[in-house]
DNA sequence: CTACATCCTCTAGCGACTAGAGGAGCAAGA
DNA sequence: TCTTGCTCCTCTAGTCGCTAGAGGATGTAG
Protein backbone atom coordinates (compact mmCIF):
# COMPACT_ATOMS: atom_id res chain seq x y z
CA UNK A 1 0.00 0.00 0.00
CA UNK A 2 2.92 2.17 0.54
CA UNK A 3 2.41 4.67 -2.27
CA UNK A 4 6.16 4.92 -4.76
CA UNK A 5 7.30 7.80 -6.35
CA UNK A 6 9.47 8.95 -9.30
CA UNK A 7 13.39 9.14 -8.68
CA UNK A 8 12.81 12.36 -8.94
CA UNK A 9 10.20 13.20 -6.15
CA UNK A 10 12.54 10.55 -4.06
CA UNK A 11 14.64 13.31 -5.03
CA UNK A 12 13.07 16.28 -3.51
CA UNK A 13 11.78 14.56 -0.47
CA UNK A 14 15.72 13.32 0.38
CA UNK A 15 17.44 16.15 -0.64
CA UNK A 16 19.68 13.77 -2.69
CA UNK A 17 20.22 14.87 -6.49
CA UNK A 18 18.61 12.70 -9.05
CA UNK A 19 21.95 11.53 -10.65
CA UNK A 20 23.05 10.70 -6.97
CA UNK A 21 20.68 8.75 -6.45
CA UNK A 22 21.18 6.41 -9.39
CA UNK A 23 24.55 6.98 -8.42
CA UNK A 24 24.18 4.85 -5.06
CA UNK A 25 21.84 2.33 -6.68
CA UNK A 26 24.68 2.08 -9.22
CA UNK A 27 27.44 1.10 -5.85
CA UNK A 28 25.03 -0.92 -4.10
CA UNK A 29 24.05 1.69 -1.48
CA UNK A 30 20.45 1.65 -1.98
CA UNK A 31 18.81 -1.64 -3.35
CA UNK A 32 18.06 -2.43 -6.73
CA UNK A 33 14.47 -0.95 -7.09
CA UNK A 34 11.33 -1.72 -8.75
CA UNK A 35 10.57 -0.48 -11.97
CA UNK A 36 7.38 0.74 -13.77
CA UNK A 37 6.17 -0.66 -17.04
CA UNK A 38 7.75 2.34 -18.93
CA UNK A 39 11.33 1.23 -17.03
CA UNK A 40 11.29 3.77 -14.25
CA UNK A 41 12.68 3.85 -10.26
CA UNK A 42 9.71 3.66 -8.27
CA UNK A 43 10.72 4.34 -4.49
CA UNK A 44 8.64 3.37 -1.18
CA UNK A 45 8.65 5.29 2.07
CA UNK A 46 11.21 2.91 2.93
CA UNK A 47 13.36 3.77 0.16
CA UNK A 48 12.54 7.27 1.06
CA UNK A 49 14.11 6.61 4.49
CA UNK A 50 17.25 5.27 3.26
CA UNK A 51 18.23 8.19 0.96
CA UNK A 52 17.57 10.46 4.05
CA UNK A 53 19.85 8.32 6.48
CA UNK A 54 22.79 8.21 3.12
CA UNK A 55 22.42 11.70 3.02
CA UNK A 56 22.29 13.09 6.42
CA UNK A 57 25.40 10.54 7.52
CA UNK A 58 27.13 11.77 4.31
CA UNK A 59 26.89 15.64 5.64
CA UNK A 60 28.05 14.37 8.74
CA UNK A 61 31.50 13.21 6.45
CA UNK A 62 30.80 9.17 7.11
CA UNK A 63 32.33 7.62 3.80
CA UNK A 64 30.33 5.08 1.67
CA UNK A 65 31.75 2.58 3.31
CA UNK A 66 31.13 3.59 7.05
CA UNK A 67 27.35 4.24 5.64
CA UNK A 68 27.02 0.90 4.30
CA UNK A 69 28.70 -0.27 7.65
CA UNK A 70 25.79 1.64 9.07
CA UNK A 71 22.98 0.79 6.66
CA UNK A 72 23.72 -3.47 7.31
CA UNK A 73 23.25 -2.73 11.31
CA UNK A 74 19.98 -0.73 10.30
CA UNK A 75 19.01 -3.47 8.61
CA UNK A 76 19.20 -5.68 11.41
CA UNK A 77 17.94 -3.71 14.68
CA UNK A 78 18.27 -6.94 17.07
CA UNK A 79 22.20 -6.84 17.08
CA UNK A 80 24.39 -4.66 19.28
CA UNK A 81 25.08 -1.08 18.24
CA UNK A 82 28.71 -1.47 19.43
CA UNK A 83 29.72 -1.38 15.89
CA UNK A 84 27.59 2.23 15.32
CA UNK A 85 29.34 3.66 18.20
CA UNK A 86 32.82 2.73 16.93
CA UNK A 87 31.81 4.18 13.73
CA UNK A 88 30.94 7.36 15.40
CA UNK A 89 33.73 7.48 17.73
CA UNK A 90 36.31 7.38 14.82
CA UNK A 91 34.71 9.63 12.82
CA UNK A 92 34.58 12.30 15.92
CA UNK A 93 38.32 11.89 16.91
CA UNK A 94 38.99 13.03 12.79
CA UNK A 95 36.62 15.57 13.10
CA UNK A 96 38.64 17.14 16.48
CA UNK A 97 41.99 16.64 14.86
CA UNK A 98 40.75 18.24 11.39
CA UNK A 99 39.25 21.04 13.73
CA UNK A 100 42.73 21.52 15.55
CA UNK A 101 44.27 21.75 12.06
CA UNK A 102 42.01 24.08 10.83
CA UNK A 103 42.59 26.14 13.89
CA UNK A 104 46.14 26.52 13.58
CA UNK A 105 46.29 26.75 9.64
CA UNK A 106 43.17 30.14 10.92
CA UNK A 107 46.26 31.59 13.07
CA UNK A 108 48.55 31.00 10.29
CA UNK A 109 46.64 32.60 7.58
CA UNK A 110 45.78 35.23 9.48
CA UNK A 111 49.39 35.85 10.41
CA UNK A 112 49.74 35.52 6.89
CA UNK A 113 47.23 38.28 5.82
CA UNK A 114 48.19 40.56 8.90
CA UNK A 115 51.96 40.85 8.11
CA UNK A 116 51.15 41.64 3.94
CA UNK A 117 51.57 45.49 3.86
CA UNK A 118 50.32 46.10 0.61
CA UNK A 119 53.22 46.58 -0.83
CA UNK A 120 55.20 44.64 -3.62
CA UNK A 121 55.72 41.08 -3.54
CA UNK A 122 59.18 41.02 -2.78
CA UNK A 123 57.97 42.19 0.90
CA UNK A 124 54.80 40.13 0.89
CA UNK A 125 54.65 38.12 4.02
CA UNK A 126 51.55 35.74 2.01
CA UNK A 127 54.26 34.60 -0.32
CA UNK A 128 57.69 34.97 2.38
CA UNK A 129 55.88 32.61 4.50
CA UNK A 130 54.71 30.30 2.15
CA UNK A 131 58.49 30.23 0.93
CA UNK A 132 59.87 29.85 4.08
CA UNK A 133 59.11 26.70 5.97
CA UNK A 134 61.28 28.06 9.26
CA UNK A 135 58.71 30.35 9.64
CA UNK A 136 55.74 27.88 10.07
CA UNK A 137 55.53 27.03 13.96
CA UNK A 138 53.30 24.62 13.97
CA UNK A 139 53.77 21.16 11.56
CA UNK A 140 50.71 19.28 11.82
CA UNK A 141 51.72 16.89 9.58
CA UNK A 142 50.17 14.65 6.52
CA UNK A 143 46.63 14.38 6.55
CA UNK A 144 46.30 17.01 9.32
CA UNK A 145 46.53 19.12 6.47
CA UNK A 146 47.60 22.41 8.79
CA UNK A 147 51.06 24.17 8.17
CA UNK B 1 77.23 26.22 -10.17
CA UNK B 2 74.01 24.88 -8.11
CA UNK B 3 74.53 21.25 -7.51
CA UNK B 4 71.70 19.26 -9.09
CA UNK B 5 69.72 16.49 -7.08
CA UNK B 6 67.85 13.16 -8.40
CA UNK B 7 64.70 13.56 -7.82
CA UNK B 8 65.33 11.54 -5.03
CA UNK B 9 66.80 13.92 -3.04
CA UNK B 10 64.28 16.25 -4.38
CA UNK B 11 61.74 14.58 -2.90
CA UNK B 12 64.03 14.29 0.40
CA UNK B 13 64.14 17.32 0.59
CA UNK B 14 60.83 19.19 -0.28
CA UNK B 15 59.16 16.66 1.93
CA UNK B 16 57.05 16.10 -1.39
CA UNK B 17 57.10 12.67 -2.78
CA UNK B 18 58.66 11.32 -5.87
CA UNK B 19 55.58 10.73 -8.44
CA UNK B 20 53.87 13.54 -7.09
CA UNK B 21 56.71 15.99 -7.92
CA UNK B 22 56.65 13.64 -11.36
CA UNK B 23 52.81 14.74 -11.25
CA UNK B 24 53.77 18.72 -10.36
CA UNK B 25 55.89 18.76 -13.52
CA UNK B 26 52.83 17.23 -15.89
CA UNK B 27 50.22 20.01 -15.07
CA UNK B 28 52.66 22.38 -15.28
CA UNK B 29 53.40 23.41 -11.40
CA UNK B 30 57.01 22.77 -12.36
CA UNK B 31 59.00 23.46 -15.03
CA UNK B 32 60.07 20.99 -17.23
CA UNK B 33 63.64 19.95 -15.84
CA UNK B 34 66.96 19.27 -17.29
CA UNK B 35 67.70 16.11 -17.84
CA UNK B 36 71.12 14.04 -17.02
CA UNK B 37 72.74 11.68 -20.29
CA UNK B 38 70.65 8.90 -18.82
CA UNK B 39 67.19 11.03 -18.74
CA UNK B 40 67.07 11.84 -15.49
CA UNK B 41 65.55 14.81 -14.06
CA UNK B 42 67.54 17.03 -12.12
CA UNK B 43 66.73 19.63 -9.26
CA UNK B 44 68.64 22.93 -8.52
CA UNK B 45 68.25 25.12 -5.34
CA UNK B 46 65.39 26.93 -7.22
CA UNK B 47 63.64 23.77 -7.84
CA UNK B 48 63.97 22.56 -4.15
CA UNK B 49 62.11 26.03 -3.17
CA UNK B 50 59.52 25.73 -5.67
CA UNK B 51 58.37 22.22 -4.13
CA UNK B 52 58.83 23.26 -1.03
CA UNK B 53 56.57 26.43 -1.72
CA UNK B 54 54.30 24.13 -3.21
CA UNK B 55 53.69 21.79 -0.36
CA UNK B 56 53.45 24.07 2.47
CA UNK B 57 50.46 26.05 0.22
CA UNK B 58 48.70 22.44 -0.49
CA UNK B 59 49.53 21.82 3.32
CA UNK B 60 47.54 25.04 3.84
CA UNK B 61 44.63 23.79 1.66
CA UNK B 62 45.74 26.33 -1.36
CA UNK B 63 44.19 24.32 -4.41
CA UNK B 64 46.33 24.09 -7.47
CA UNK B 65 44.77 27.24 -9.43
CA UNK B 66 45.71 29.45 -6.41
CA UNK B 67 49.15 27.80 -5.70
CA UNK B 68 49.45 28.81 -9.60
CA UNK B 69 48.96 32.20 -9.35
CA UNK B 70 50.92 32.82 -5.98
CA UNK B 71 54.17 30.92 -7.98
CA UNK B 72 53.58 33.44 -10.73
CA UNK B 73 53.50 36.65 -8.25
CA UNK B 74 56.59 34.95 -7.22
CA UNK B 75 58.37 34.68 -10.08
CA UNK B 76 58.00 38.32 -10.41
CA UNK B 77 58.74 39.99 -7.26
CA UNK B 78 58.02 43.38 -8.70
CA UNK B 79 54.63 43.84 -9.17
CA UNK B 80 51.99 44.24 -6.35
CA UNK B 81 50.77 41.84 -3.77
CA UNK B 82 47.14 42.64 -3.85
CA UNK B 83 46.50 39.24 -5.22
CA UNK B 84 48.53 37.03 -2.71
CA UNK B 85 46.48 38.62 -0.02
CA UNK B 86 43.52 37.98 -1.86
CA UNK B 87 43.87 34.70 -2.02
CA UNK B 88 44.75 34.05 1.42
CA UNK B 89 42.10 36.03 2.45
CA UNK B 90 39.34 34.08 0.47
CA UNK B 91 41.20 31.14 1.98
CA UNK B 92 40.77 32.15 5.59
CA UNK B 93 37.12 32.91 4.76
CA UNK B 94 36.94 29.23 3.50
CA UNK B 95 38.39 28.19 6.83
CA UNK B 96 36.61 29.67 9.16
CA UNK B 97 33.66 28.09 7.56
CA UNK B 98 34.73 24.91 7.78
CA UNK B 99 35.73 25.03 11.07
CA UNK B 100 32.26 26.32 12.33
CA UNK B 101 30.57 23.16 9.85
CA UNK B 102 33.09 20.62 11.85
CA UNK B 103 32.41 22.58 15.54
CA UNK B 104 28.55 21.82 14.82
CA UNK B 105 29.18 18.44 13.54
CA UNK B 106 30.85 17.65 16.43
CA UNK B 107 28.35 18.60 18.69
CA UNK B 108 25.65 16.01 16.70
CA UNK B 109 28.66 13.20 17.13
CA UNK B 110 29.32 13.69 20.75
CA UNK B 111 25.25 14.20 21.13
CA UNK B 112 25.27 10.61 19.25
CA UNK B 113 27.76 8.90 21.03
CA UNK B 114 26.60 10.24 24.58
CA UNK B 115 22.97 9.02 23.63
CA UNK B 116 24.24 5.50 22.98
CA UNK B 117 23.42 3.17 25.46
CA UNK B 118 25.44 0.19 24.31
CA UNK B 119 22.15 -1.88 24.23
CA UNK B 120 20.54 -2.99 20.70
CA UNK B 121 20.47 -0.93 17.16
CA UNK B 122 16.75 -0.68 17.87
CA UNK B 123 17.39 1.80 20.79
CA UNK B 124 20.43 3.18 19.43
CA UNK B 125 20.81 7.13 18.97
CA UNK B 126 23.63 7.11 16.40
CA UNK B 127 21.06 5.32 14.08
CA UNK B 128 18.47 7.06 15.02
CA UNK B 129 19.96 10.49 14.59
CA UNK B 130 21.45 9.21 11.46
CA UNK B 131 17.94 8.13 10.28
CA UNK B 132 15.49 11.42 11.47
CA UNK B 133 16.86 13.85 10.51
CA UNK B 134 13.98 16.24 12.31
CA UNK B 135 16.47 15.43 15.36
CA UNK B 136 19.58 17.80 13.58
CA UNK B 137 19.31 21.24 14.57
CA UNK B 138 21.83 23.23 12.79
CA UNK B 139 21.58 22.30 9.26
CA UNK B 140 24.55 23.89 7.23
CA UNK B 141 23.85 22.89 4.12
CA UNK B 142 26.16 22.25 1.00
CA UNK B 143 29.56 22.20 1.64
CA UNK B 144 29.29 23.44 4.55
CA UNK B 145 29.15 19.61 5.43
CA UNK B 146 27.50 19.71 8.77
CA UNK B 147 24.99 18.08 9.87
C1' DC C 1 -1.11 16.00 -31.52
C1' DT C 2 2.48 18.42 -30.12
C1' DA C 3 5.47 20.37 -26.82
C1' DC C 4 8.05 19.76 -23.02
C1' DA C 5 9.46 17.68 -18.74
C1' DT C 6 11.22 13.79 -16.88
C1' DC C 7 13.16 9.60 -17.17
C1' DC C 8 16.54 5.96 -19.04
C1' DT C 9 21.62 4.20 -20.03
C1' DC C 10 26.15 5.05 -20.94
C1' DT C 11 30.54 7.28 -20.91
C1' DA C 12 33.72 10.71 -19.46
C1' DG C 13 35.37 14.22 -16.35
C1' DC C 14 36.65 16.54 -11.83
C1' DG C 15 40.91 17.24 -8.21
C1' DA C 16 45.01 15.71 -6.52
C1' DC C 17 47.09 12.36 -6.36
C1' DT C 18 48.54 6.97 -5.87
C1' DA C 19 49.68 2.37 -7.57
C1' DG C 20 51.54 -0.70 -10.65
C1' DA C 21 53.56 -2.58 -15.01
C1' DG C 22 57.52 -3.00 -17.61
C1' DG C 23 61.86 -1.43 -18.61
C1' DA C 24 66.50 1.38 -18.32
C1' DG C 25 70.43 3.35 -15.65
C1' DC C 26 73.82 3.32 -12.20
C1' DA C 27 76.89 2.41 -8.11
C1' DA C 28 79.08 -1.00 -5.22
C1' DG C 29 80.71 -5.44 -3.98
C1' DA C 30 82.43 -10.37 -5.32
C1' DT D 1 83.47 -8.11 -15.27
C1' DC D 2 79.42 -9.34 -13.65
C1' DT D 3 75.67 -9.18 -10.86
C1' DT D 4 72.72 -7.46 -7.34
C1' DG D 5 69.64 -4.18 -6.04
C1' DC D 6 68.29 0.41 -5.89
C1' DT D 7 66.62 4.36 -8.21
C1' DC D 8 64.87 6.18 -12.13
C1' DC D 9 61.95 6.42 -16.56
C1' DT D 10 57.12 6.36 -19.06
C1' DC D 11 52.62 5.01 -19.33
C1' DT D 12 48.09 3.59 -17.89
C1' DA D 13 44.59 2.97 -14.64
C1' DG D 14 42.59 3.43 -10.12
C1' DT D 15 40.98 6.22 -5.99
C1' DC D 16 36.51 8.92 -3.94
C1' DG D 17 32.05 10.76 -4.50
C1' DC D 18 30.00 12.50 -7.33
C1' DT D 19 28.67 15.65 -11.80
C1' DA D 20 27.92 16.57 -16.71
C1' DG D 21 26.60 15.44 -21.10
C1' DA D 22 25.04 12.63 -25.15
C1' DG D 23 21.38 10.40 -27.20
C1' DG D 24 17.15 8.35 -26.74
C1' DA D 25 12.48 6.71 -24.52
C1' DT D 26 8.38 7.81 -21.86
C1' DG D 27 4.82 10.46 -19.67
C1' DT D 28 1.77 14.51 -19.19
C1' DA D 29 -0.60 18.97 -20.13
C1' DG D 30 -2.69 21.93 -23.29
Amino acid sequence: MSKDVSIGEAAKASGVKVPTIRFYEQIGLMPPLPRTEGNRRLYGAEDLRRLTFIRHARELGFEVDAIRALLALQDDPGQSCETADEIARARLVEVKQRIASLTALKKELERMIMGCSHGKVGECRVIEILADHGECHHHVGPKGTAC
